[in-house]
DNA sequence: AGTAATAAGTCAAGACACTTGACTTAATGA
DNA sequence: TCATTAAGTCAAGTGTCTTGACTTATTACT
């Protein structure tokens, strides 16, 4: 009769985390309208002047907020509006891609004050850590030089690399990514540098970049095609980074199409790795991105066929996302050449019939994000700072509190 | 200069809010264990002893929950668990189906009262407005009928129907389903019936059904497949049904195949409609479903030959599933007869490989659900019950205090 | 038996964060 | 000039959780 069964329950909440909630629902209404006075976000938030005065004394007592020139909008007091503090907090972001990694430094808002990056030397994480390890500590220390107390402000370092994770692998990566993607990392990372650590995928971390600073700037319902190496979606969802159980959700390069009697991942139809091997080039090559670019912008013959068969499995990826998450908007992005995505884009149009054809639409069904070779490791960085100022439920829980 | 651009924010919270979250969550840490003492509720919830009992004293008083015998677990004092009280509050569940209408009364831990369905004439809304406010008032009073203060403790009219919402049809559904969904249900039935009125699609409702009595009881993350007239899934996602912008999110049946040069939507190959065409029977016969479960039960030849068909578009489907959701597990339910159900369940193993096999998994990768022609109607009722008692971010915010 | 140990649950005071309502400040418009 | 309007502050009030001591009830040990 003396049953031990774990008790399973949620996390209860108190006054700690009521006014976590509302400083988080304060800098999310900063970031999303820009500048506003204490009477605007008194409004804004449903809560009293008093509350939020109090509030944002606090913040800008943390050096989070500003107040900014009175504003004379007719009768009445003029406003004083206060706003965001870019060096109010950093954080580190970091890629790890299969041949390469990039570290960055980001501020408040979203503004890369640091990068760097380094080429991973074959043979998986017994090779590739001190590497890693040495850039995030270069990355951190020219920070320090940059802005006064950098280190304070640091809310911690976000890594991202290619997915899934926990999951038993085909073993056909020439690029050890399964070997980093068993490798404890972020018991590794942590041990390292001291720092808070997150891990996402990388079509995770490009949809982060994308909320924070990005096409799904506001959205709460946004999901990121993303075109790299691999291709993945990035989930947001009720204005969350949505993981899944494992932190896989999104894997879309996973998904089995059926063709001709046989299964293929859409990774290998349409993603970078198929384009580089459509045009039979190294995928290691230190000049491949200018070079994709140029051909992308001549409108090289050999690249059309890719983007023209590209844009079939993408259209229909497309179609599938609207029709399975119904999204306000789907962005497309990629750590690949601007000018191929652009190519993507011209190609994929116009899309499926979906679900996402509604009345009240506003936003277009799809939009271009950032093609940047650094958006993944920016959006690794934003991954920290929205876990530390964007309204959560889970951060408003008890076990979540310990600040 | 006048910019009357509007602010956006999320809600602040307050005390309300905070005490609002603690009494869901201890009505869910009820739900998912079972009878707790205050205790073991404070252990769980991370709250003091004094707070849970100020909260379960007034659970108690509101009539949500009992004490038990009190339990001797070794030394100390006995204690004395505290459960649900099922007729605490009462939900009607509404299902409107192409040529049927059912409605349910279901208390608070989710048992079924009261059940009773009516055919739906042709002619969509203007029609069959009348025989739903009919039977909703019918079941009403029957409840009424059963236990007291049935009304003071009625939080609200859960309705469900086939989606997509609000998207431009194509115009072929010959039960004027189309005509529904155009159809201003909300205020109609709540003008009708002075309740509070939800509404979501099939699917969601039998996922909402799963998650309070069925195979996603405490989950935070599963995927119901639902393979009823047409198909569509029902998503849990961090702990709560997921929506998204429009409310179609999971309306799978609207993906579209390609296969031998030709677009075909999924809902065309695998649903009982499909079935029906293809055993060449008519959707509106009353005694439909005895004949598809005897058909299923003999195994028969021509029903065979869809179910075969029907898994392969399955098995591809929850193999999608989880690549995309990342579940814990997936529930295959339907408002279809049991031993269909079976015999799909059984034709669908071996599942495809996916990111589902994952290292740390204890759950099947995919689970039979209720496979039960009042499954939708109780899911649709399990959701003003969700909305009212399960912990959930939006309530907790300043503006969804009402109460 | 008798007593120490253990655990549930209560009591009463305290702390914290939001709310209330009156008040001050500073602008515009008639 | 002065009523009106709106931003923002002050100080007391309120609701909810926390704290720490205390009571109650049972088992385990001597």
């Amino acid at each position: 009769m003396n049953d031990i069964r774990p008790i399973r329950a949620k996390s209860g909440t108190n006054h700690e985390g009521t006014s976590a909630h509302n400083r988080r629902v304060m800098i999310d209404a900063l970031r999303i309208n820009g500048a506003l006075s204490r009477a605007d976000l008194a409004r804004a938030t449903r809560l009293t002047k008093q509350t939020v005065s109090n509030i944002i004394e606090e913040l800008e007592r943390d050096g989070l907020v500003s107040s900014q020139e009175a504003v004379r909008r007719g009768r009445g007091q003029p406003s004083t509006p206060y706003g965001l503090v870019p060096e109010g907090a950093f954080a580190i972001g970091l890629q790890i891609d299969r041949h390469v990694t990039r570290a960055v430094a980001v501020d408040l808002v979203g503004s890369v004050l640091v990068r760097d990056e380094a080429g991973l030397p074959p043979g998986g994480p017994s090779n590739g850590t001190k590497v890693i390890l040495d850039l995030v500590a270069g990355v951190r220390s020219k920070l320090a030089g940059i802005v006064q107390q950098s280190e304070k402000r640091l809310v911690g370092l976000g890594a991202a690399m290619p997915g899934p994770f926990g999951v038993a692998g085909s073993g056909d990566d020439p690029w050890m990514m399964e070997a980093w993607q068993k490798f404890p990392l972020l018991e590794t990372l942590t041990a390292g540098t001291g720092l808070d650590v997150g891990l996402q995928n990388d079509a995770a971390a490009a949809a982060t970049a994308e909320r924070m600073v990005g096409a799904a700037h506001g959205l709460d319902h946004a999901v990121c095609l993303f075109v790299g190496y691999g291709i993945g979606a990035g989930l947001i969802l009720n204005g969350e980074l949505y993981r899944g159980t494992n932190g896989n959700a999104g894997e879309i390069g996973m998904a089995l199409l059926f063709a001709d009697g046989k299964s293929t991942p859409l990774e290998h139809r349409a993603s970078l790795a198929s384009l580089y091997q459509h045009l039979s080039i190294d995928p290691a090559d230190p000049g491949l991105y200018a070079r994709i670019n140029d051909l992308a912008l001549r409108g090289d013959q050999s690249i059309h066929a890719w983007v023209e068969a590209a844009a079939v499995d993408l259209r229909w990826s497309i179609h599938l996302l609207e029709t399975l998450f119904d999204p306000q908007t789907v962005i497309l992005c990629g750590s690949a050449p601007e000018a191929l995505v652009n190519r993507l884009i011209a190609a994929i149009g116009p899309l499926l019939p979906s679900i996402a054809q509604h009345r009240g639409r506003t936003l277009p069904r799809l939009q271009p994000g950032m093609a940047d070779p650094w958006s993944v490791a920016l959006g690794a960085a934003a991954g920290p700072i929205s876990r530390a100022f964007d309204p959560r439920f889970a951060a408003i829980l008890k076990d979540s509190l310990q600040s």
